[in-house]
DNA sequence: CTGAAAGCGCTTACAG
DNA sequence: CTGAAAGCGCTTACAG
């Protein structure tokens, strides 16, 4: 079954190749009477055509593809959830999400020369070099920043506010004394570093002292030595507030590894919202975010890079809110 | 900056560009003088050139793109993972694995027709007339089965053996009342389903009654009314077996809901360990699964496909064990 | 051992 | 309104 092209399209319909591109990619500016635009049409169904994208991309020097790169860690469930939310809202433009996760393997250069991209979308920061030759390739880059950034080709999440609304939290529930539990990962570390920054910077205006920093990996003997450190001292700790739900759940679990009790003794906030969160014992009280309103303005900046968009992205108000349960 | 391609190359290394592709590709058969081949190396460095994807699958057919294309339900972290190393895996031979997160939008015929890969790897099991198109069409489908299943390009992780395992150790533990809890999404079904098979096989082997089955959703009231379930009635459930390790959390938070103690009244135990498992209140035993192993089978069977095999895929014999923790 | 030429399937000026 | 022709960048018979 060899592969079904334009020609075949051409010669069932009795037109010219050049009319059944016309028709096909509904090239504004030439008119195709009715009548022929129907044959090729229906042509093109009974045959089953799929224009080749190899050749479509070698001709236009641009592909469907959204290469969309993933920083190397470990991502998790709120990723998963912005990319398929990506994946259709491009799908409907005609655009394919391409995700690579890059774990550093092959260079950058490499893969987006060898893919032709029409877009690159980088949900980790890229090399300043990185992203000048691909801008400077033609191709468009939607990077992330992890603060404000005022280019709307800029994704940012101000990371500093999930800290900030995390302390925010904890300081009207009461608490003085903070600690913050950083992931261990140093690959973390540019988000965990902003959101502490936040969280800081919050204590500040409020006039509490600042937070205590522990790193905790997610498992119980870790958890039990950051507690441990917290509760230390004459000013012992009896709030922290997580990197994520995974590391306040280990942080829950060395509270309770150390009898302490949540929220009376020491009180937690995640950030995520994951299943587990609401299932765990005391319930997890957390930051949720709005990965649905961050994906439509990832694929809005895409579109209007690519100038196919009919709206400008737009930013929306409600990115964060805290998720009160049992914890805090 | 236009792109370099292999006419510069041949040009800035004074010959034909037959000679650059021959160079580069090191065609077998073929023999160049040792300092031509340094000089179009050195050239094709010097000027940074990478062959264009694009004209290299017009010409060739084919892409060095494998498709892998995950099922329409949430995937989890053991899928990022075995992606992950599969990635890694395929690159180094020069494979680029591009991840679909089909949700069910187009048909999967149009992307791999737009797409032209040289492989396709299904996570979750294709339509029959899906697979036999694109072998029609010379693509090699390395499918995903459910259970146990002798041909080579067929990925099975028997998941009938996991319902199994967690039986075999409930019952080693003494209980003889069980249950099982199911998925409440019915995209999981198909997995669901052959897990409890196997759990109701090895009970019946055992010489258990049936295991009780519920649905259960990654919340508390969900789990309240499965618990109560098991519980009623003149021989109440006291062990649990879990579809994964998230529907076994809700399943604790019901336990602990209606004051039930785990392991005393009731044992659980899940599938995949999660951190979040061995977090959890009871820590919370599981099944483990060699998703690395998982993942080079895979790896080597897209390979074999593709004839760049030097081994024929290996199937291990430590694809699951149990993680005995507190919940049994 | 190396080069000139054809052709993969598409789109798009350019003519009619 | 529609067609003949060029060309995107590559690889590979086919000649030298």
């Amino acid at each position: 079954m060899a592969r079904v092209t334009s020609a075949d399209v051409a010669r069932e319909s009795g037109v010219s190749r050049t009319t059944v591109s016309y028709v096909l990619n509904a090239k504004d500016g030439v008119v195709i009477t009715d009548a022929t635009r129907q044959r090729v049409l229906d042509a093109a169904a009974r045959l089953g055509y799929t224009p080749s994208a190899a050749a479509r991309t070698l001709r236009s020097g641009r592909s469907d593809l959204v290469l969309c790169v993933l920083p190397d860690w470990t991502v998790g469930p709120v990723i998963d959830t912005l990319i398929d939310h990506l994946t259709t809202a491009l799908a409907e433009h005609g655009l394919s999400v391409l995700v690579h996760s890059g774990r550093g393997k092959g260079s950058l250069a490499d893969l987006w020369r060898a893919v032709t991209p029409c877009a690159v979308l980088g949900l980790a920061p890229f090399d300043e070099a990185d992203t000048h030759a691909m801008r400077q390739a033609g191709i468009p880059v939607v990077g992330t920043a992890l603060d404000e950034d005022p280019h709307p080709e800029i994704f940012s999440v101000p990371q500093a506010d999930i800290g900030g609304l995390q302390v925010e939290h904890l300081a009207e529930r009461g608490h003085r004394v903070l600690a913050y539990a950083a992931p261990s990962d140093d690959r973390l570390a540019a988000f965990a570093d902003r959101r502490l920054a936040g969280a800081r910077a919050v204590c500040e205006r409020l006039g509490l002292p600042e937070p205590r920093v522990a790193p905790v990996d997610l498992d119980v003997a870790s958890a039990v030595a950051a507690v441990r450190q917290w509760r230390s001292g004459d000013d012992p700790v009896t709030a922290v507030a997580a990197y994520n739900d995974e590391v306040a759940l280990a942080v829950l679990a060395g509270l309770r590894a150390e009898g302490l009790r949540v929220p009376d003794d020491v009180a937690v906030i995640g950030v995520d919202d994951i299943s587990a969160a609401r299932l765990a014992a005391p319930a997890l009280t957390t930051v949720w975010q709005a990965i649905d309103a961050q994906a439509s303005y990832l694929a809005a900046s895409v579109l209007t890079a690519l100038g196919l968009a009919h709206d400008p992205p737009q930013r929306t108000s409600d990115v964060f809110h805290v998720v009160q349960r049992e914890s805090t």
